[in-house]
DNA sequence: CATGAATGAGCATTCATTCAT
DNA sequence: TATGAATGAATGCTCATTCAT
């Protein structure tokens, strides 16, 4: 009746099979990722693999819900001693050019997603893609919000678009980043910051 | 004896073929489309296309090739009767908000080159995507060269950097806006746009 | 965990494909054998035997290769309990004679062993030929070599020249005899065997 | 009425593309040949070379036949001006040991000859390769009985079995030689012949 | 639970042959 | 006659998934 082994124990198992994933699927994409790959890579026999997980869809895609939490964590984390709407951007885009963020698995996984959401968005999963998004701006949205109401930003300032702006600008940037080595990534994100902040507290004039 | 068949048959061939592809590859990806694919899109024998084409990677570069030719013929077009700089970086920004660009072929077109440089960037390919990329910053440069020289925009300006994050902008823009149907693609673009020029005008402070 | 199946059972695997594609390659050829062929011949499924080889090249070569093992077993077999150089070069001819060598499996196999030297000459693995070639060289030549330090073959005999000398006819009676059903095999065999020892007693003149 | 080009035009023609045949499936065996490496090779098109022959198969055997018959021609060219029969057989061995042998397109047509031979006779062409070596049979057969007639050679020689094996060494010696560069052939051929003459003085002793 | 052998549909590519010009 | 573009059946090989042990 009881389970033969820990809810843990499984749990550890995912995750082991999900951190050998993010490396062969971070360094050769989810097409040219085999399931032979995946098992050389984890040390974990195929026949497991298939017990913890249904597809390599799932494991894929298990592998991305949990960067993505990461993410968000590693975002809010940052926040929780921040009081200023613009002190938090700031703090963003510096947590986009600190070390751990220069690393090759951060830049990987932002290939992952990136792969994923283009190869995906032929399909039906749009609602999926949206989700996600929907997270992360209104991690933005609300602090823009926040600052609007404060009279840190300009009282005219669209927060909804500033939002998408400021995703789209860091997916750009980390597309760039990812495929083109001679992207000075440190300097356009600074750049970038700067931008983005005196936007904001000037806001739309259309 | 008989001269065969002219070239610009053949050219044209090669063309229809590639329009073909622009279509499945745009709907399907790379990796999921198939050969019998494009023979059913394209309306010409497997034997054909291998004619023309000696992989299907051949005709997926060779798609691509030509669509970042048209591109750039495209903007080149719509400089030629503009001076100010200022005024050239409106005009792009207002080409990505034309009719043209929110039709499905072009978008597909921009997933089709994402997803080329995703799964490619693992490769030793990287040369090919640099040179790509230097056509697009090097017009973009020396706009804005112009502008700084002609004080139009800030003489604080890096002009590269500058650049680099220009086209990061648009490609993050464009991604999301290809894989999610909700974001607002006008009204960001436009709020991109003005946040932009209005960064030139004032440059780099750091 | 569990250890997944045995060696041997993996090396008895490997045996029934490789005899299966003894049957197969050796009535239609390397070229126009397929691999549905083999698997309908072996009753083993394309993925599995692409589990045990890597190509059909590869399943060609290891029949081939176990084929000549085979030979040289059978050889030196006969020789344990024969010591005189001519008596031994005497039973080799009489094997050539026996029933197990009228068999059609044994013909197949010098088809395959003839047509992977034909076909492979053209390349640059003239180098394994030779290695082949030179057991069955050195298997004679020191016989031969035993037989002149005896006294029982001639002293003035070249021993390497006398060993190419046997291999060619040997491979020569059996390329006729796999070809030419009126062939009269045995009879030639035993006529060349006369020849050939009374040869060997005289040695050569030149 | 009268046919638009000569006879002879179309006879140049196919000599053209034999010739070309002979080289490439010389080199590259007949599986391994394709029609475009003949129309490379020839410089004649496809369709011409469909127009004289109806298939790949056919311009092979047609090269074989001209090969075949070549041989044949300058075998019994070498015996015109010979009357003793042990002599001709002399000259033949002398043959192959001559220049011309040792070029490397009499070795090609030596592969293709064994190579259709192996490959062929797993089909119900056996009764054609039958032809073509009686023809050879014959030729050394008429010129023992003669020997033996005359009391050249021995009486008590069977002259089809002595015939049969003259062309088992032949083969075996231009296999091995075609295919192992360190055969010694001359020296082999050179051994042969003595071994094969005295045999012959001598006879069957079975 | 774990293992890896087995399955077979699916795919890119080749190439002999045909045929419009 | 000559040309080479077009055809499509055939082939070797891959790989996600299943399942006996």
């Amino acid at each position: 009746m009881t389970p033969k082994v820990s809810e843990e124990y499984k749990e550890e198992k995912k995750k082991e099979i999900i951190q050998a994933a993010a490396t062969v699927f971070g360094s050769n994409g989810f097409y040219s990722t085999t399931m032979d790959d995946l098992v050389k890579a984890s040390g974990i026999s195929k026949g497991a693999i298939y017990h913890y997980f249904k597809s390599k869809e799932e494991v894929y895609e298990h592998m991305l819900q949990q960067q993505v939490e990461q993410t968000i964590q590693v975002l809010t984390d940052k926040f929780s001693h921040v009081h200023s709407s613009i002190e938090k951007i700031a703090v963003l885009f510096d947590l986009y050019t600190s070390n751990e963020w220069l690393k090759e698995p951060k830049l990987n996984s932002v290939r992952n997603q990136l792969e994923h959401w283009i190869a995906g968005s032929r399909e039906e999963e749009r609602a999926k893609f949206e989700r996600h998004s929907k997270i992360f701006h209104d991690l933005i949205n609300s602090i823009l919000e926040e600052g609007r109401d404060s009279g840190e930003v300009s009282r005219k300032l669209n927060t909804s678009h500033a939002a998408k702006l400021f995703w789209s600008m860091i997916d750009g940037m980390l597309l760039h980043a990812s495929v083109l080595p001679s992207f000075s990534y440190l300097q356009i994100v600074k750049t970038a910051k700067e931008m983005y902040i005196s936007f904001l507290q000037k806001g739309n004039l259309g």
